[in-house]
DNA sequence: TATGAATGAGGCTTCATTCAT
DNA sequence: AATGAATGAAGCCTCATTCAT
């Protein structure tokens, strides 16, 4: 059984009794909640589902986590983990700054439009009111840290001569907001094709050349 | 009594059997639901809460609205009616590329960023799967026709060349992406103070301005 | 339709919607409760039961009543209420102190040893720490002042010489005891037989002749 | 580790895995199921809470017995086993009827106020009907014959001269209502002080010896 | 024997919906 | 049209019991 993929609601096949590890059976139900809760929204979920999707019973789930509200919370908890992203780093990786644009927005696309990635903003859309500590956290150890990183690295950029001095510069946000497009986009309009998104990074990565070069 | 407003739940002066002409209860109701189906989430979202916030008894909705379901279809469907947006007369109204910039991007934020906007944008990404026939719609008259509209504007100021061109006038979906970062941040953190949201505005302006310069 | 008996479980004939005024809804649910509370234990009762029993549906109830715990504390809040009893009274009406003795006597075990006394007794015993508010004020206002009321009387008594003083009258409570052992027994050991609950009461009565006379 | 005391709810050291001698086990258990059903009643007692008293864990208690019910009826078979009080005995010991008067009630209230024996006796009481067959043996066995073996020690009382032929010498139940009283009284308000009980208890002994005299 | 994760039946409670008034 | 008591279908959660270890 390879790992069994968390959108296969209740497809994961229920072995007798299995009795698991405690951290595996949680990693397997933060997953099915994810994609339960994400699908459905916090209220909607039904914790049979939850359960079925990580292969226990209803009631097991209650050995694990206290409540409906705790398996939200753990499972934003984790998925909320501080990013490990080090523009510093890619911009030192990078020969010129048309290499640095195309590795920035390809990281932030694979960072933010995974799937997975997805769901979780979908949940901080819809009910980010729920763990307010989380969500304000992460705002101020992942978002607004990786905008100040980029302004930094903008900033040295312009003192080196590497990078033209502009709006983006000064407002480094803006060079941020075409995946926050193409995010809404999707949580509204449902899945794109990969084609199509192709594109829209391409067009990304075009829109940071043009400010920066 | 002037019309109350959605937001004070439950404050509307529950007049004994008040029997209104059923067009103001509907907007009445409609707007009861905007407030609480936005702040609770569909399921969450208690007929009393919308009753009592539209100022009638849990009974009386059904006097509407067949069902909850239908509340929420008939408050998307006055949510999403087409936009009466005219980027042509914009930007003839407009006497240079940087009067329209300015008009064109006040425009937008008027139109999504007012509370009333946010929460129906809330709304699409917490629960539009359930009517996907109104996302569908919207999707293609009004914001798939905005985008067109920009980009008929663009190609025409290119062929006057009142316009740069450039790769927002190519894809001008990167012009409209930092509203999308606004709407996004206020749908996952919450509400911005409006000073600093005149800033991100004016960075918004000159950001187009840069690009079509 | 007489007034249904409380032990008939589910035997109330539930006449389709009916719409009873609030004050009769909420003495059949106490009534009701009482009955499944005494014969079963708070734990063990079900909502259903009580429901059934009050000619309601399980829903029902909580038009009325907020949860199990309220209907159980309003139970008790209605059983315990202050007595009327006037022991003052009953010695002025009584020409001498054998028939004091007896409409004494009599008058506590109608009191007492009714099946609805017994059942909440039942529940005192069982589940008294659930309220203990209730049962704290009803031991102040009702069974001490009891004791307390006898002890003036059968003051007055000895002042009077109608009433030999002895152990009994230094300490009334032993007056009562024969009772207890009574509720007692058919606590455990369940109903006695009308005809040997008679005989025990006159032997109570030969009791508190002999003490007093 | 001494002989763990059963009201020491879930102070026990849970030593590992520890294996016992299946009598010392049971005693552990049932003392432990005597604590929490007299708390809590048979419905609300948990099978974790008297594992927990007893030192072991839940699924541990089904290694000594087959259910819930089964360790209830255990329980009381153990608490219910005939006394061996002799009362002719103890008139026999007795040099006059002052000293009969005594012992007697000291006996039993040395026998029914013990915290153990208010417990067994708040169990009957809540949950006697579900051993029906253990309280109609105890009440053959042990209760009605308590009362014969006083008439029978009485009436010999009588016939030697040592005892004033009453009410209490015909109705022998008489004597015993005191301690009925008492129990009653702790089963419904709870704990009474040693002091106040003490005097209690010489107040009843002043009774027997004012109608035996 | 002992453990404790797992099961599954069942309880309390909520709430959309109905309907007598 | 309006009310709100009443219904009944779930949902979350608990817990006696089982069983793999």
């Amino acid at each position: 059984m390879p790992n069994p993929l968390p959108q296969d609601l209740a497809a994961a096949t229920r072995a007798a009794r299995q009795r698991l590890p405690a951290d595996v059976r949680n990693r397997q139900i933060l997953d099915a909640a994810l994609a339960v809760f994400s699908e459905r929204g916090f209220e909607a979920a039904r914790m049979d589902d939850i359960a079925a999707c990580a292969g226990l019973s209803k009631g097991g789930l209650y050995a694990h986590f206290r409540s409906k509200d705790k398996i939200f919370e753990a499972l934003l908890r984790r998925a909320l983990s501080p990013s490990d992203l080090d523009l510093a780093a890619l911009w030192a990786a990078s020969p010129d700054m048309r290499h640095f644009a195309q590795a920035f927005v390809n990281r932030i696309y694979d960072d933010l439009m995974r799937p997975e990635a997805l769901a979780v903003q979908r949940l901080l859309v819809a009910e980010g009111t729920r763990i307010p500590h989380l969500t304000a956290q992460w705002q101020h150890d992942t978002v607004e840290a990786l905008v100040a990183q980029l302004g930094r690295v903008l900033a040295r950029g312009v003192a080196e001569g590497s990078c033209r001095a502009g709006v983006a510069t000064r407002h480094p946000w803006l060079l941020l907001a075409p995946v926050a497009y193409q995010v809404l986009w999707q949580l509204v309009f449902g899945k794109v094709d990969a084609a199509t998104l192709q594109l829209r990074r391409r067009e990304h990565v075009a829109l940071v050349r043009e400010l920066l070069a």
